[in-house]
DNA sequence: CGGCACGTTGATCAATGTCAAGCAGTGTGG
DNA sequence: CCACACTGCTTGACATTGATCAACGTGCCG
């Protein structure tokens, strides 16, 4: 699904339609055209690797167009996929604001299209409009919150509690409206990616699915997802003991 | 332990003598003026509740001396100790800069003093001293691929492994010397807090204790740690797997 | 003394990972 | 078109981990 609505021939920052979606939104003309000097954009296919663990950081990726995601893996092999990337978001920018280099993946999971911002021409755009800075101050404050947030959530709920937790997640993000019963959408993940990013196996991911559509939780076919009714999901993570 | 060097009449922010160590050394002379018009210093004896999660963020949190724990609870009363702060560390500040109240409590766990900043004082400073922002920029990204660091490893790490883990850091900290061996050292935490800080049970935890020291990797008496050899403490969490 | 916090230990059980097998869908080369 | 391999997903059997519940010892403090 390359270009849907870019039939411009000719594509930039000034014209990008995310820019208002994300950090860029607080520059000048002339600092647009400086980021738009230092950008480089790039088509990936499902699988492809944007950036990788351990490598030098280059820059800020800049999502365009698809899905990406961004894993973690440690030295045995395991992994898990730590955040899920659309349109608008950016990648990239934690490893180059602490000065150090990358330490999780970006992978395509939809065909995708990303600007990367060379790191020389961010840091300039950093230090030349402070309001930048505190742009993502805050953003990597947030992020720090539900980092640690996650991190209790990890450790204090179950397998079950999780997924529920990240069913609810994903149809805020990726449902066509919330608001009908039952929900309906499609899943922009496998069994083994969704099992990653609540830190278990893809057995355990099949078998709590299994039961929760015994339970009448929500009904799996494929990717295809249907929720009869939201709120029974949220009690899944949510319990109501107000006795 | 109060005031173990600070037999200074008038305390105040210019002899700190913990600055150097945090965000504040960026300040010029007029700005530390500032800072210390905006400090309030309070001392708390352990249990003691310095600031509480869901309240509205009052400000910056500087540890001149004692011990801080760091604590997120969820709705059921589980609770984990996120960090231990030390003499010259900053707290609340990822609240302040996400513009979020405080998503976690500070406690004293050893008798502490510590100055607030008023959060309109760390605001003011922010904007007019653009290296401050930078500062903490790098600080909250730093500590965000931490936090990111924790969730993989709790995900893929065995509560033994997390334990060790934990011991290499507190070792780090708060041994005198990690050269000598056997390396001999006090915690800094019961051990219901070690628990909650790789999150586990105190049971867990006792019996994890018990069977290390079976294999001889350390041994412990109350609060009283002797490792022999940090290298056998470091492999239980870095499989060297190279055959 | 009695109560209480802390730590340990035992017994038990539920949750989850591991290993192995099988199945459906898909693409490939003969 | 078929045989084959391959991948993603599911299921079963089993082992392990770790939580839970309960009991008990110890030291501390009123």
């Amino acid at each position: 699904m390359p270009s849907s609505e870019g039939t411009s021939k000719k594509l930039n920052c000034f014209t990008c339609q995310r820019r208002e979606r994300n950090e860029w939104c607080v520059l000048s003309d002339e600092e647009l055209k400086m980021l738009d000097r230092g950008r480089v954009t790039k088509e990936y296919m499902p699988g492809e690797v944007i950036f990788h663990e351990g490598d030098a950081c280059r820059g800020v990726y800049c999502l365009e167009v698809g899905l990406v995601g961004v894993r973690k893996s440690n030295a045995d092999g395991n992994s898990i996929l730590l955040h899920l990337n659309n349109p608008g978001d950016t990648m990239g920018y934690r490893a180059l604001l602490a000065g150090e280099e990358y330490r999780a993946s970006g992978e395509a999971l939809e065909p995708s299209r990303v600007c990367l911002i060379d790191a020389a021409t961010v840091r300039t755009l950093l230090t030349h409009n402070p309001a930048l800075g505190l742009r993502y101050l805050t953003r990597v404050s947030q992020n720090l919150g539900s980092a640690e947030e996650k991190i209790l959530h990890n450790a204090t709920f179950s397998v079950r509690a999780r997924f529920a937790h990240l069913l609810t997640v994903l149809v805020d993000r990726y449902a066509e409206s919330k608001d009908e019963s039952p929900v309906e959408f499609e899943l922009p993940l496998s069994r083994h990616d969704l099992a990653s990013m609540i830190g278990t196996t893809p057995e355990s991911m099949s078998r709590t699915i299994a039961k929760m559509e015994q339970d009448g939780i929500a009904t799996f076919s494929g990717r295809r997802v249907s929720i009869p009714l939201l709120e029974t999901l949220v009690q899944e993570f949510e319990p109501e003991h107000f006795i």
